[in-house]
DNA sequence: TACTTCATGTAAGATGTTACATGATTTG
DNA sequence: CAAATCATGTAACATCTTACATGAAGTA
């Protein structure tokens, strides 16, 4: 069983929308999957000349004023690999969620440190949440929803919505089951 | 912002419910937090040693027929690292998922692959659930639920339970969606 | 006899982040 | 004038998995 890197098809799914400088990448993965999607330039930069060597993408050199921007586009060969990952089944991907591991070892310290940890966990939930709804308005505003473009968009924000739902709901109910148990706050 | 190792104190957390050879804290943690925590050999073994070296834990040398084995105890130094990190609010570790990352992109291929992708997360989902829901079950049967004990493990199975759900409703939903859109399957 | 479980470990390599360097331009 | 944004990159480091080695004991 190889290991493949997950960058690596980010990135080229990325350039099959259109194509991009590597600063781009970094601002779109931001704006529209990074509420499921991150990477750092760290991985970009390097994984952006692999895709070059490797003949999946190629450079066009952009002269704007002084610099030279480097705009990367997918190549046929791209978009043949695109595809094979497409089309396999993604293996299964072992979580590592940290917070259920504070929860889970939380008798073996004071309860009060566990009430702190679920309210925290509801306050992030509940930030995405709101962001997500915006997100999601927009698009059902403005957008075509028969469109296959934005069909999975809204698919993949539905998900993190009700990600974000199940985790602020689960929190707000743990919270008040370890409270009826533990009266004082 | 300095890097913590999150297997450390996965394993001290182990250490602190009772003594454990290396062996035994892999099964363990496939037994309990399988689902939403892993760990290979390749962290396991170095990093006991490594806890022994710093402090945190103790080895016990246990003879067992031609053998002996090695079992690992928390010290007191260890409990105090630990509750350290129980009263730490854990930092938002950002998501990867493959499945959304090919979702999103999926109007790049034919919609045939994404309908194979929704189902297949469908099936893995609804397995985790029948798991999750056999393993409450069991704990409502024999466990007090009002010992701190049972129930974190409680909040953390709610909590698997209820992705696991969220992840299977919303993969059905999206083929529907999917499927009114492209009426042959 | 061959496979599985028990049991401990290491080496290689992949994956990934953080921090830094560099420098232009724009905005407050 | 300072800070933020645009833009590209690298080096160091941390983290983690996979594959392998080793060997005993039990089981099919």
């Amino acid at each position: 069983m190889k290991k493949v890197n997950r960058s690596r098809f980010a990135l080229l799914g990325l350039l099959g929308l259109q194509p991009m400088t590597g600063y781009e990448i970094k601002g779109w993965i931001a704006e529209s999957i990074g509420y499921f999607w991150s990477e750092s330039y760290g991985q970009i930069y390097p994984q952006l000349k692999k895709l070059v060597t490797d003949g999946l993408a190629r450079v066009e050199a952009v002269p704007d004023e002084a610099r030279t921007k480097k705009r990367y586009h997918i190549t046929e060969a791209g978009r043949e690999a695109l595809e094979t990952w497409l089309k396999e089944p993604t293996p299964p991907v072992p979580l590592r969620l940290e917070f259920l591991l504070k929860i889970f070892f939380g008798h073996q310290t004071e309860v009060a440190h566990t009430v702190d940890l679920l309210r925290h966990e509801a306050e992030q939930a509940q930030e995405l949440e709101t962001a997500l709804e915006a997100i999601q308005a927009r698009f059902d505003q403005n957008c075509d929803p028969t469109l296959p473009v934005n069909q999975m968009s809204l698919i993949t924000i539905d998900y993190g919505l009700g990600l974000a739902r199940h985790t602020r709901t689960w929190a707000e109910a743990s919270l008040k089951r370890l409270q009826t148990q533990t009266p004082e706050e």
